[in-house]
DNA sequence: GGATTACGATACGGTACCGTTTCGTAATAT
DNA sequence: ATATTACGAAACGGTACCGTATCGTAATCC
């Protein structure tokens, strides 16, 4: 089976590119709501005419801009122990939540959840069930390797060592006083001796 | 000084009370953006004039709604252990996300946190904090009475208890996976022994 | 070169909503 | 009684946005 040869002018990579760029960039500064098609055909230096040929309607746009964005998944350490990588991705969920496009993208659509179920199953799915199974992995690793009690029960981990990070992360600028270390939380969950 | 006396018909409070609770049931249902003028004129039985009468914009009575659903407070209870009374808390918060208007309300608002952070401060500080100190005075009981190890760090104790009960609840209808008994949580977290 | 499709620009009808105003009626104060 | 304010109903202008359509130009295939 050949590829399928359209006849006419063929269509631009690079306004695809900016169309999902623009609509990424209105959604992390100011909400899915903020997203208008003469907005994004603005932003873009588009015409309204070339979005509505890529998508029959605004939510096919804003879904093909969120699966875009899975490939734009922040760095994974691979050096040093599993205690410093964990610590790393937390401290990074944490600070990321509106720290970064991602995060606050995240956010977003994770708020509209509500009134958009399908978009919410589309993130959990496409973004959040990977990295977490990344996560999960560095925790088997640790347990592996001895850094972790081996008495830990890993699925009781995994939502002890995120949801906090969530928490602290979504209310942080309401709330200064949420100035607990990531790392006291990180040893506490699994079971390490306290700093002091 | 004495009660103010205006001359005319007095607003009727029965007129206040209906305005809010529709807003709030439009809030549980749908999200702040299906909250219109219109739209609770039309479902309270009351004319678009008596809502701009009370409020001089769609934004404040949106914010005097929340201001209203802060009595609307889960019970809270006050027979048994701490851990019980912290079980049954915690078990509350997760299912409530979305099986309890307050809890849909509370979600939906957290959601706008980031499109309008003045009404995320105002949820924060006047529903979110006061429901922590509850839990917190329940977990430093516990602490008191033996229940739980004094070697605890409540500042740590606190999110890494709330912060997974969050995670969990909104992502349940995502992932039927997510299964693990707060109960599990709750004990590892506090430092006691696994059930089994 | 001719057919075909993409592109930008622009206009259009339709809808939803905001906030204002008007009007006739109802309730309360003096 | 009379003044004053609240009430429901309804209409209004204005704005923002969606999705469609038209048109002249540009790019690509045969």
């Amino acid at each position: 089976m050949n590829a399928l040869k359209v006849r006419g002018r063929p269509r631009s990579e690079d306004v695809d590119l900016v169309i999902l760029e623009s609509v990424l960039d209105t959604i992390a500064e100011g909400g899915i709501t903020k997203v208008t098609m003469e907005g994004i055909a603005q932003r873009a230096g588009v015409s309204k005419a070339s979005l509505y040929r890529r998508f029959p309607t605004k939510a096919d746009m804003a879904i093909a801009a969120v699966e875009r964005m899975r490939q734009e998944s922040p760095v994974i350490p691979t050096q040093g122990s599993s205690y410093e990588r964990l610590l790393f991705l937390m401290e990074a969920m944490r600070t990321g939540i509106h720290g970064s496009r991602y995060g606050r993208i995240m956010l977003a659509v994770i708020s509209h959840g509500q009134e958009r179920p399908e978009l919410a199953q589309l993130v959990y799915d496409r973004i959040l069930l990977p990295r977490r199974q990344r996560v999960r992995e560095i925790v088997e690793q640790g347990i592996e390797n001895g850094e972790f009690p081996s008495t830990l029960n890993i699925d009781v981990v995994m939502p002890t060592l995120i949801g906090p990070m969530l928490y602290l992360g979504m209310w942080s600028m309401c709330d200064p006083y949420l100035g607990i270390k990531t790392e006291d939380v990180l040893r506490s969950v699994m079971g390490l001796p306290r700093l002091d």
